[in-house]
DNA sequence: GTCTATACTGTGATAGAC
DNA sequence: GTCTATCACAGTATAGAC
């Protein structure tokens, strides 16, 4: 009875261990991965290119991620995760009135898709042929645009069109500013004015505002 | 003296024929190659396919183009300026009054992308790894931006800020449309709310409008 | 000039030995 | 788990037939 337990004790350790260890290597993989998106391009990775850094040959990866595909996917999953946590940060230190939240709820959207190209490219563009995010990968950003509406309906927003033309405005200013002035900030000036017309037209009350 | 001429004149005719027979096969190599980018994918277009749809072996297609990324060249600037032609079409029939023209133009654009995914990934998105439009090949889609401007200008729009906000409101609606509902129109039912909002907030007079 | 045959390089993916 | 070997399939260069 006691070996049993003992057995099962360091069966179970072991495989502790061995999952931690795999683990590891996903992460380290991943982390290859975004390095080299970020270098070459989101769409140019290779995975004798990841293999090689990581200190494996290209069939091996195989072992960690059933595709090369699968490794876009934990990717895409990382990014949105990444956003949530971001946004929760920013959020918590956001001011409350409606049109100042918003606002900055834009610059914050804003500054991170334009920080990292590849990461915009993978979250928001179909940059990658033939990757199309799995339901798992996607439950972040379903929580981020749940969190999103939540905080308009705070503000007093809850049509829906509204919104839709909200995320366009913003999106579009992040599409142009990353196509057309990739290191400038043209598009990003233009944000306050965006806001203020779209906050004008769903009827939000006007507020003294101070400069971000 | 006359046989000189008539050798030239044959030397021409020959040289006509040949361009033409050329041209033709060029022609054919593009058709083919969006047939396959529609049916396939825009990034998933192979020359093997494409030559064997023509009739010919992969490496012939190098006698009419010097890479693939060339054929990607030709089909941007035929897709632009299709859409200048369809452009100045649509402009001919348009109402004078500015909000009018703005709103009928935007629809124009918005029908226009949403029509050929393929065709719009290839003008707006960089969907294809590596592919950068030539300065050849840009030409069109620069003559239909200043056209745009002036239309603006018309309009009594001038401010370079309002012109872009405008693109990127009409830009962020057709990427979600196609993202998010590639065969709806849900996107597109909010272009007269988006239109007004932006006509509001840039000055212009109100006047009576029939919808669409 | 136009096309074919052949071949080189690099890609994602699989099988099986250790 | 990781390797070697190999596959099928890309884009492309070249040589030569017509």
């Amino acid at each position: 009875m006691i070996c049993v337990t003992i057995l099962t004790v360091l069966g179970e350790t072991t495989r502790d261990r061995q999952a931690e260890r795999r683990e590891a290597t996903r992460r380290e993989i991943l982390q290859v991965a975004w390095e080299l998106a970020r270098e070459n391009g989101l769409a140019q990775i290779t995975l004798r290119d990841v293999a090689a850094r990581v200190g494996m040959r290209a069939p091996s990866l195989y072992t960690h991620f059933p595709a090369k595909l699968a490794i876009y996917d934990a990717m895409f999953e990382q990014a949105w995760t990444e956003y949530e946590q971001y946004a929760v940060r920013v959020t918590a230190t956001l001011p409350t009135a409606p049109r100042a939240r918003l606002l900055a709820l834009a610059y914050g959207f804003f500054d991170f898709a334009v920080a990292d190209l590849a990461r915009y490219q993978l979250m928001n563009q179909r940059t990658v042929p033939g990757f199309e995010p799995s339901p798992a990968a996607f439950a972040p950003s379903v929580r981020v645009v749940r969190a999103a509406v939540a905080m308009f309906a705070e503000a007093g927003v809850t049509d829906r069109g509204d919104i839709e033309i909200w995320f366009s405005l913003i999106g579009g200013l992040i599409d142009q500013q990353l196509a057309n002035d990739p290191a400038g900030d043209s598009r990003r000036r233009l944000i306050e004015r965006a806001m203020t017309m779209w906050a004008d037209s769903v009827g939000l009350p006007p507020e003294p505002r101070d400069p971000p």
